[in-house]
DNA sequence: CGAGAGGTTGAACTCATGTTCAATATTGAA
DNA sequence: TTCAATATTGAACATGAGTTCAACCTCTCG
């Protein structure tokens, strides 16, 4: 349709745009939930045509990955110290919008590129846990990998979560929650949330980092585990 | 087959027999991904069967999801101030880790359920940090829902991108990757994880927190949608 | 023993989805 | 203009999944 008007006989475009339709379709309402009929509707293309330009779904899906992975990292690129408020709205309100969302899909489907996405995180995680960024400095942790992971996950977690936070505080859309949320993990980031602890000298842990690598001590209660349980609890 | 050998004519052991298998497919595989006829397998009887007992797989889904819900909320009720690490080996260890995995599937799948499982987890956990549990003492947020709130989506997260962290610490099992993940955390809930900041006038404006909702203070740059940024940085 | 009721099965039906394929349209080149 | 290559379509095919249904089995009750 609109392709046809500027597209030549060979319409790299099209494929282009049959991509960029299947990345928001993929955002939106994740892979295996998402139709090659239903891009390809999106697209005002075909089904056949989809298959044409990339194979199969799954590689589509592979091109996607590879365009969406491709983006991210130039976008950082692009603005390399930036503060991390204008990358916030930047990601979470431009048109990268859509992008993050692919992303977080991709981070809880099961794929070699999610974990690729992930692993990515964790290293460049770890390199600004280490040296600073933009002001900030870090608490240094003995499995500084473990740190990076932790944190590389807690930083995931209300983006991945927003639709329960929505429903739970009544925003109305990402920002919203967000917005709702970035005081409580702000203050959290900074000072913790526990105050004081029981006095316990059978689980006495190592209190200021007892992350030694591997041979880490027993360590006494998982810190996450405890607190679903706490949680959990009434 | 085998119920047939204790099953009376009337057989209501089979049924919860379909549903705890049920419990497990979904746990393990996920709604969308587990057929019927792939718990009809596991329970060694026919998919009509399945259909028979529940009506349909959406339906069979709901029994499942009231029974998790009442394991659940029954677990904690029996063991009101367990020490957090008993509980969380209860919970990852034990027979609950499926009742487990089966809430962490449902707060992913967009479901009335899931958001019923996480509303009720944010509101046990609002209780406990007003009040403190088994010794712990919290900080106290003005704003106490979305502290909440926040804490719990942190608390859920190790959990939901456990494959991810598996794959990027090299561990085993999940009961490895928390473990390993563990001191971090811990030490992360206690005393955050940022030691400085820069020194800001110009940001120190509303202007961070687009769309900020009653009287929570400014407190700069969203805390999660930075750090988000931090790690596409480089 | 006979009948009825419910448990159980296996096949079949319906629908959605990924994919294939032959046919047609379009375009740049000879 | 003619040709070859590519883009594009629409229908058809194959598969898998949820569901239906008639028949069979197994027990309890009269």
């Amino acid at each position: 349709m609109s392709s046809t008007s500027r597209a030549p006989h060979t319409a790299p475009e099209t494929a282009e745009r049959i991509r960029d339709t299947a990345i928001t379709e993929f955002a939106a309402r994740g892979f295996s939930s998402t139709t090659v009929r239903g891009i390809a509707a999106a697209a005002s293309v075909s089904p056949g045509l989809v298959i044409h330009h990339f194979g199969s779904k799954a590689k589509l899906r592979a091109a996607c990955d590879d365009h969406v992975f491709e983006t991210l990292t130039d976008i950082k690129r692009e603005n390399p110290q930036a503060p991390p408020s204008l990358l916030a709205e930047l990601l979470t309100e431009g048109p990268m919008r859509t992008y993050v969302e692919y992303f977080l899909k991709s981070m809880l489907d099961p794929s070699g590129q999610g974990q690729r996405f992930f692993d990515h995180y964790v290293a460049v995680l770890e390199q600004i846990i280490g040296e600073g960024f933009a002001g900030y400095a870090f608490r240094q942790a003995e499995d500084r990998r473990a740190q990076s992971t932790a944190i590389a996950v807690l930083a995931l977690s209300p983006m991945l979560l927003e639709p329960r936070v929505r429903h739970a505080l009544g925003t109305e859309d990402l920002a919203g929650s967000l917005a709702r949320l970035a005081p409580c993990l702000l203050d959290l980031y900074r000072h913790g949330f526990i105050t004081s602890e029981p006095d316990r000298q059978d689980l006495s842990t190592p209190s200021a980092a007892p992350g030694g690598r591997h041979d880490a001590p027993p360590a006494g209660p998982e810190g996450e585990a405890s607190t679903t349980n706490e949680g959990d609890q009434r």
